[in-house]
DNA sequence: ATTATTAGATTTGTTCTACAAATAAACATA
DNA sequence: TATGTTTATTTGTAGAACAAATCTAATAAT
């Protein structure tokens, strides 16, 4: 196949460069960098060049500059880069639905964390949280994140509660969208919040995952029934 | 409590509103946009900060701009904005940490869509993967890489292969970090992949589960001793 | 009439100059 | 010592200029 070699520009380039000397010179936070005018020199491009890969690294947390006064390396947040980037218009089908089966992934897999780092606060805390619920079988979106959210607390691995916190509005989007053109399923036995807040009190986390696996199964059926498995031969 | 008030610069300042104003009017990727010169008149800065916002945006995969023609919309990867900044000196040790739980977290939630999609082929694939292995209960992280790899592969979802693949680097790199420190400690009886594998072909997504909790026990181990939950009182 | 060539206009990539503003450091003053 | 003033430094922003690539349109050639 013949692709277009693709030339990366000035800017493209700075940025890697800069990226690989901070990682080879094992720059850690609060270390001081050399101002523009001299990177600008040593790599014997503009300034503006310069000033658009650190633009860049800046958004992304890697380095923050006291105006007048210096830059230094900062560390970065992990999902800074992802979060600009959620937006459900431009992030094609195949995006969407992927974050869609991810967090059911995640929701899955915290059982051992959560039954780890559980405490007698975080269980009084959840059931504040399921009382506070009109309606058992019929969740608002905000009783939604308060429950779920506090789960991905109790982790007690923040990059994990953000990530999710992130992708929720995106899942929302999605099975709001699959929901218009499927029939509205209704289960028999459906596992409530409080169904599972029981099961975290009592329960082992086999239970936990087999009783979210039933909570979320409205969610499962909509993925693997309207997302077949597409093998590309 | 008195925070130092943050001043966006103009170019934060141009980099959200652009961001805005694809989000609002709905732009999508292959949409042609407005000029650079155009952009800067109409926001009332100059080029140079419109330039620098547009970079970042570039940077993301959100634009794309064929030089001399002009710039679109475009589909931007999830996962670019956090493949750079996965720098293990300048993430601090909380952040690996978080990552370290993440993989652990994930490789526990794929067993519904990894049963769900299987193939027959997929578990050809793996046994031949689990057949190169010299040694099942000592492998390389090559080895590694190659099979839970292709458990990732088998879920179908390739947001969550890429992702998988981005943490394992610095998964390694927790974890050879985490060995210096403690004691090595010989399990009795460990779940090798050739046992997954048996599972993967007989068993259940919750046996699944089991074998790949045991599996992964020295590392859950690790997490769990090594880093108690602290909580901020 | 169709094709080939040329010229001009457009747009991004890159460089350069200039200046404002904020800070830190050095200095001066009370 | 504590406070005010000056100065040098460095980033943030603006603006002009040009190269290079592309597209359009006009012109020339067959």
């Amino acid at each position: 196949m013949l692709a277009p070699l693709e030339s990366l520009s000035m800017t493209d380039r700075v940025e890697n460069i800069l990226r690989e000397y901070f990682e080879e010179n094992a720059f850690k936070p609060g270390d001081p960098l050399p101002n523009e005018m001299e990177m600008a020199q040593k790599l014997n491009v503009s300034r503006n060049v310069v000033r658009e890969a650190l633009s860049r690294l800046r958004m992304l947390g890697m380095i923050e500059t006291r105006p007048r006064k210096g830059m230094v390396m900062s560390q970065p947040d992990l999902l800074t880069g992802m979060e600009k980037v959620l937006n459900p218009f431009i992030l094609g089908t195949k995006n969407l639905k992927n974050i869609f089966e991810l967090r059911l992934i995640l929701e899955m897999g915290i059982a051992e964390f959560l039954f780890a780092r559980k405490t007698k606060k975080d269980i009084e805390e959840l059931e504040a949280i399921v009382n506070l619920q009109s309606n058992d079988f019929e969740v608002t979106k905000e009783e939604e994140i308060a429950f779920h959210g506090k789960l991905y607390e109790m982790t007690g691995n923040s990059t994990f509660k953000r990530f999710q916190i992130l992708l929720m509005p995106v899942f929302n989007h999605v099975f709001t969208d699959y929901s218009k053109k499927r029939a509205h399923v209704e289960l028999p036995n459906p596992v409530t919040h409080r169904d599972i807040l029981e099961v975290i009190r009592k329960g082992t986390s086999d239970d936990f995952r087999q009783a979210m696996f039933k909570h979320l199964e409205p969610y499962f059926a909509t993925s693997l029934n309207t997302a077949p498995p597409k093998k590309k031969k």
